[in-house]
RNA sequence: GGGUGCGUAGCUCAGUUGGUUUAGAGCAUCUGGUUUACACCCAGAAGGUCAGGGGUUCGAAUCCCUUCGCACCCA
């Protein structure tokens, strides 16, 4: 039966994937071996696969199918985040469509929508990773809120609360009035809005002067509690001790005085509103004046807001500024821009929020994740150049509000008094359920007979990053049971994947607690991934629909082909412009490869047949060749160099092996080929397959499995990474000079239009005393039926130089002489040029007393090649002048 | 406003502690090809003042300064 001429991936990849699920290659048990670790970045329950999954994840296959091929127990671990906000607003969402409002039942019965969803939805981007063909180990498949991992993060947070280092406190937090939660600094996006500066008088006490003061949220004025001047600024020395009165609301406020004030912006007077502006708040504390939070959860005026009350923060703002401008306290407004921040799931406005959360310190915790990557790199990031950003970070780093206003996730083991008529939030127990805390309360609080009922547990839940932080060791149980033979052999992990925009709520923090719960570094590598964008540079977004369909790009490219685009150019670290042609051009190469085992397998073997000398020296060359890419990936690996590994092999195969070795062993049509050939041929091939392996999995196994009937244990998935040896330079340069020699041959042909099928001959003037062991490959490749050596100029030839080597090709009719001479003409001045640039260099003294020997030799060297090659040239246009 | 990184061929990027040619690759481009493995192909060619300016050095794409442009992070 014919093999098809072109790859069919919709035929072949399903096929693998199962073979290799069934043989279970994919799950890693504690052996002997060292252990290959990667701990999936779990992917949200709400996502659909992107193209930064896609990346991200072919990347951690190409890692953990290498380790796998280099003999490690290579364990990948998969798993998925509860995303609580970006969760609870889908759940929420979908309520609302079935017309039931949250407000309307209870967390429990919330709970169980949620966790409904989460089973319907949760595993859509696993399910299509596989399509992918990652090869994790499902048996280890884990969820951030399993009763396990659940345990392990109550258990981290009544451990540092018992610490000292979490606490309650009043925060400027950022809020989200549409989703009611608090969000963490790095879930506020800024944006340039335009907006309008309002500039507003306050009458003083006991005086006819008024301030005027610019602020861009008039509403915010019934939080006014003061105004501030700076101390230098002569234009209000005088109102030291003064008092200023509201306007409309009318109410007094003290006129202070502070540097923070900028004298160049608007009139040089702030109004001070410390419940609604960080920067007011200090100045409050410092000032020690009074707070007055306006607002409701939703950003609605309250009481302060008088008869604004009820009304939203926008609409208040317009009806506002309109009663100011009829009681003429408005003198003017100016356009402005400035920057507002929005939520990144609701795209709400976030209003600046004086509330109760929990906190947890981050000074103490950051210092051995700082020295970590920073000082002995036990932890090593790629590329190098986030480490600044890393260190910026962890030595600014502020307190963590591991708090959030929501039900879906794991709810905070605090648990309150209850009074007669409501809750007493100061006093609190920490613990792990219900009746522990009872016990904890009947002790602190020195009253035996309280009951469970007494109690109330807080209603928040922790931040989800609060539970991913865990995630390398939670995943192996090794909160809990730290001394568990599983964690002690798969930790620390050895890679993480990631992307930069997660590089500080995620893997500082995992870097912290892995030196906090484990005393050990959660990983040893961390390779960020660039952003994947499209052709324009804009990033992949569901709203601009710029992101292409990623099973769809896998049914039309084949999982090989999409995964080799996608890599084909992504540096660490650097965006990566999507483009469908990198996919094609996967595809392509899948073909070529596939192509090349059609070839070698219709060669009939003749048992007859010596080898050909060709043959021979074609192997050898390409053995070395091999070594040699062999090296250089090993390098690049080493670096995490991903793209440039993919792109030494994919010169490697379809190059060196594609285009030259099998040219070379390519017996003519219909002809048979020598045993010993194909078998090397073949050998060469498996080694090619197996370092493309971590790349294109699905063809590499389906023609590894084609070239002979393997048993489970021969899969290519489980076989041998190709091992390093010794090769020998001279044969590869060598073998680089032929092929100049032939590429040489082919531009005369074609030149000259002599067909490839005509055959010529070619004569030598081997002034370099090159070798003549590839010959026969020159005679085949360059389709020369007479190779011969002559020590003098041949006359009536076209010719070329390689080297000063001088090769003559003898043509029927006349040659065209002044083209021959004008091509050697600038052939010359090319070489003289650089004559002159080297003996430039070898002319200065300095250059020659103080760089090191080698270089001055190099260039001596060089000198010479150059004085040779001139003489050549030389003598040929001499020749030609005759 | 502060910080970080970047600017190399039409495009995407290499260029690893300054010294392998007068700077490389892949793709795209151009020219030629029905050479029975592959047109998802083969062969060949062209293409760059290394953003601009200044400096250090025997020697700079590489180090320093500066101008311009871009990106990201933080406020």
């Amino acid at each position: 039966m014919a093999t098809p001429s072109s790859y069919k991936h919709q035929e072949v990849e399903q096929k693998w994937y199962t073979y290799w699920m069934e043989n279970n290659f994919f799950h890693s048990e504690i052996n002997d071996k060292p252990s290959y670790t990667i701990v999936i970045p779990p992917p949200n329950v709400t996502g659909v696969l992107h193209m930064g999954h896609m990346l991200n994840n072919t990347i951690q296959d190409v890692l953990i199918r290498r380790a796998r091929l280099k003999g490690y127990n290579a364990c990948w671990v998969p798993g998925t985040d509860h995303a609580s906000i970006a969760t609870e607003a889908k759940v929420v969402a979908k309520l609302k469509a079935e017309g039931i409002k949250k407000t309307d039942l209870s967390r429990d019965e919330f709970l169980k929508h949620a966790w409904d969803w989460t089973h319907d939805y949760g595993g859509q981007i696993l399910s299509q990773l596989k399509r992918l063909g990652a090869s994790c180990d499902w048996d280890r498949l884990k969820f951030t809120m399993d009763d396990d991992m659940y345990d392990s993060v109550i258990q981290v947070f009544i451990d540092l609360y018992n610490k000292g280092l979490i606490y309650k406190g009043y925060r400027m937090v950022n809020w989200d009035p549409e989703a009611k939660t608090t969000l963490s600094d790095e879930e506020v996006i800024y944006e340039e809005q335009q907006g309008q500066l309002y500039y507003v008088k306050y009458p003083i006490v006991d005086s006819d002067e008024v301030l005027t003061i610019a602020t861009t949220r008039p509403e915010t004025i019934f939080g006014d509690t003061a105004i501030c001047i700076n101390h230098h600024d002569e234009r209000f020395k005088h109102l030291k001790g003064k008092k200023a009165v509201v306007p409309i609301v009318n109410r007094e406020i003290p006129i202070i005085f502070d540097d923070y004030v900028d004298m160049e912006f608007g009139t040089g007077c702030l109004k001070i509103t410390p419940a609604h502006d960080e920067n007011d708040k200090l100045i409050g504390e410092n000032h020690n004046l009074e707070i007055i939070d306006i607002f409701n959860d939703d950003a609605t005026l309250n009481a302060y807001g008088l008869e604004y009350e009820g009304q939203d923060r926008f609409e208040a703002r317009k009806a506002f500024a309109q009663a100011l401008s009829k009681n003429k306290y408005l003198i003017k407004t100016e356009d402005y821009t400035n920057k507002i921040g929005l939520s990144e799931r609701t795209k709400a406005v976030i209003e600046p929020k004086l509330s109760e959360q929990w906190f947890l310190k981050m000074k103490d915790l950051a210092q051995p994740a700082l020295e970590a990557v920073m000082k002995d790199e036990s932890v090593k990031l790629f590329p190098s150049k986030f480490k600044n950003t890393y260190k910026h970070w962890l030595e600014n780093v502020r307190d963590w509000n591991i708090s959030r206003q929501l039900w879906w996730g794991h709810q905070i083991p605090a648990y309150y008094l209850k009074t007669k008529d409501g809750v007493d939030r100061t006093k609190f127990v920490v613990a792990k359920s219900h009746d522990e805390a009872l016990k904890l309360a009947q002790d602190k609080f020195e009253k035996p007979d309280l009951t469970v009922k007494d109690l109330i547990q807080d209603e928040d839940s922790l931040d989800t990053w609060f539970s991913s932080w865990l995630w390398p060791m939670s995943v192996f149980d090794g909160i809990r049971h730290p001394d568990n033979e599983e964690f002690k052999y798969y930790y620390p992990t050895k890679d993480l994947v990631t992307g930069p925009d997660i590089l500080f709520f995620w893997v500082a923090r995992m870097i912290m607690a892995g030196y906090e719960f484990a005393d050990q570094k959660p990983f040893d590598n961390v390779y960020l991934t660039g952003l994947v964008r499209d052709k324009q540079r804009r990033k992949m977004s569901k709203s601009l629909g710029n992101s292409p369909d990623a099973i769809g790009l896998i049914d039309e490219f084949g999982a090989d082909g999409v995964r080799v685009g996608l890599l084909l150019s992504s540096a660490a670290g650097n965006d990566l412009l999507f483009d469908e042609a990198l996919c094609q051009q996967g595809k392509s190469f899948a073909n070529k490869i596939w192509n090349a085992h059609r070839l070698i397998e219709s060669w009939k073997v003749n048992p007859d047949l010596p080898q050909s000398n060709y043959a021979k020296i074609g192997l050898e060359w390409y053995k070395y060749r091999l070594q040699q890419a062999l090296e250089e990936i090993e390098d690049h690996y080493s670096k995490y160099r991903i793209s440039d590994v993919l792109m030494t092999s994919y010169k490697l195969v379809w190059n060196d092996f594609c285009s030259w070795l099998l040219e070379i062993l390519k017996p003519a049509y219909q002809q048979p080929i020598d045993a010993k050939t194909k078998s090397a041929c073949i050998q060469l091939f498996e080694d090619n397959l197996k370092l493309l392996h971590p790349f294109m999995p699905f063809i590499t196994e389906e023609l590894w499995q084609n070239i002979k009937k393997r048993k489970s244990d021969e899969a290519l998935i489980i076989s041998q990474w190709p091992k390093q040896e010794d090769f020998d330079k001279d044969i590869i340069e060598n073998f680089e000079i032929t092929k100049e020699i032939i590429t040489q041959i082919r531009s005369v042909r074609k030149s000259k239009n002599i067909p490839f099928k005509t055959a010529i001959d070619l004569k030598v003037e081997n002034k370099e005393n090159f070798t003549k062991d590839f010959d026969t490959i020159i005679k085949k490749l360059g389709q020369v039926s007479d190779l011969s050596y002559v020590k003098e100029q041949q006359e009536g030839t076209l010719s070329f130089s390689v080297k000063s080597n001088v090769y003559y090709i003898p043509v029927e009719g006349a040659i065209d002489v002044e083209e021959e001479k004008e091509k050697l003409q600038k052939d010359l001045e090319y070489y003289q040029g650089f004559l002159n640039s080297v003996e430039k260099k070898l002319s200065n003294k300095r250059f020659v007393d103080n760089a090191p020997k080698q270089v001055v030799d190099k260039e001596k060297q060089k000198q010479a090649d150059a004085l040779a090659k001139i003489e050549t040239l030389k003598e040929s246009l001499h020749a030609l002048e005759k």
